[in-house]
DNA sequence: TGAATAGTAAACCACTCGGTTTTATATTTG
DNA sequence: CAAATATAAAACCGAGTGGTTTACTATTCA
């Protein structure tokens, strides 16, 4: 089994998922993310290659904390910002999940009709 | 390793990614892909168990559709929907993708630390 | 044909979102 | 202490969202 081990976090409530996928359904913010895989991040650091005001830049990492994302470190005057991967575990095991669904039923409703009906609506 | 095997999606634009995660990001459009997973169903059908109009319905239904996580055909004057599974492949992807980065990142920043520095803000 | 059905379109409403500016607060530094 | 720094808080704004209602269109069926 390696180190995939997914579902070892609890299931996700509906409040959970809405703040996660609100919060990874920003470009900017998904920016952020990235900019923090690469270390620790103040927020005028996360703020500046966005050519964001502070303020705007604090409201965003608020959203990703919000989500379970992103922990903040207050060190002095300076807030440190880092990953936190509980977040994106509950994202991916509700994807993971329901793909496995999806793919069964995909999979049974293409045996069951295979004869391509009426999706020439393209 | 068995059946994952994602990764034969293309790399979905921030465009695309802003359109799944959105879309993901509402319990009521989550609830009709859940229903939609027992296998296709009208407008008039998704909307019912949520105790909806049918424009709000059709709405979300839209949503769905734009970030291609549904499919509708017409049918006479009935709109059938089912699930398209790449939608969720794409969210997926991106997922995996970050996730493995950050379980590197905060792997190397932990053996960094390694003596919990100042996260009591909790 | 005419009534019922399944859905869309459009207008509207309250609320949220992404962003700003302005002001305030705490911390560091000279 | 005073000045500079890093950030938050609050007020505000325009655009988007989730939802409705009220037409309207197209299809089915008696």
């Amino acid at each position: 089994m390696s180190t995939v081990e997914v579902a070892s976090v609890p299931e996700p409530s509906d409040d959970d998922l809405d703040r996660i996928f609100n919060a990874l359904a920003n470009r900017t913010r998904r920016a952020m993310l990235d900019r923090l895989m690469t270390g620790p991040s103040t927020i005028s650091d996360l703020a500046e290659p966005f050519e964001m005001s502070l303020p705007g830049a604090s409201k965003h990492v608020r959203v990703l904390e919000g989500a379970g994302l992103v922990r903040r470190r207050v060190d002095g005057r300076i807030h440190r910002c880092t990953l936190q991967p509980e977040g994106l575990e509950q994202a991916d095991a509700w994807i993971t999940r329901n793909q496995r669904f999806w793919e069964h039923q995909l999979d049974s409703l293409a045996s069951h009709l295979s004869k391509d009906d009426t999706r020439g609506t393209d």
